[in-house]
DNA sequence: CCCGGACATTGATGTCTGTCAACATAGATA
DNA sequence: TATCTATGTTGACAGACATCAATGTCCGGG
């Protein structure tokens, strides 16, 4: 298990390039920022980021997430997992309940790559 | 999967919404979206959306970019058929070649999407 | 100390996807 | 027309993924 490689923050994969437009990717590159991609390009995660933000502090528990969705309890909880595993969510446990948050400077660092052709 | 649905360009499904961290996005915004972002999770598709914009006047014709690959014509090409039919690609066919050039709008509604930065 | 609720993990299953080899098509040229 | 080259399409297959039921773990309250 080669940590160096799997530790990345999102921050340092999706910042760590300029813009697509700008400089073609490398092939390692690529493949960093591609799993962030793949973390979001799924209806029931996209959907769950922009709930998470929505909620007051920008932060929902898991019963919150799991309720706004018609799907079991262990999927929601693996879509989660998924989008902390790549950064793009914060996890913090209080008491009984998980509390997800969404990492701001990743999805902009996301969007800077991508659309970043100006700046 | 109805039609209706499946017709919609890059600028009609990113640009549809507002920023994810403004406000919820519906199970149809979502559904909406996700192909686009799918369509840029994977290592060789974002070379290739990178690589074609690094080529003059933003464009590339196949042969060109298959060289750049260790993969087969087919599946380079497979890629781009995936890219252009998501609606990030513009295709335009010029005697026994085919160039493809990149969707500068789609790609910043999709980072405005993401990102929210530009509204 | 046990029980119930909140969340995660595991194992199974059906579907999607990236890849290639083989074949098809279209345009240029002799 | 025959042929070569550039590109797309098809069929097949292995690996990845989304989902659920069942089970496990952690914690607070009685």
């Amino acid at each position: 298990m080669s940590k160096s490689s799997l530790t990345l923050s999102p921050l340092q994969t999706a910042a760590c390039c300029s813009p697509l437009q700008r400089e073609p990717l490398s092939i390692e590159q690529a493949e960093q920022v591609a799993p962030l991609l793949k973390a979001m390009a799924d209806p029931v995660r996209l959907r769950l980021v922009s709930l998470v933000a929505s909620y007051a502090g920008g932060e929902a528990c898991v019963c919150e997430l799991t309720n706004a969705f018609d799907l079991s309890q262990p999927t929601i909880s693996h879509h989660l997992k998924v989008l902390h595993e790549t950064g793009l969510l914060d996890r913090s446990k209080r008491g009984v309940w998980v509390y997800y948050k969404v990492r701001t400077e990743a999805l902009d660092s996301l969007a800077a790559l991508i659309g970043g052709a100006s700046a």
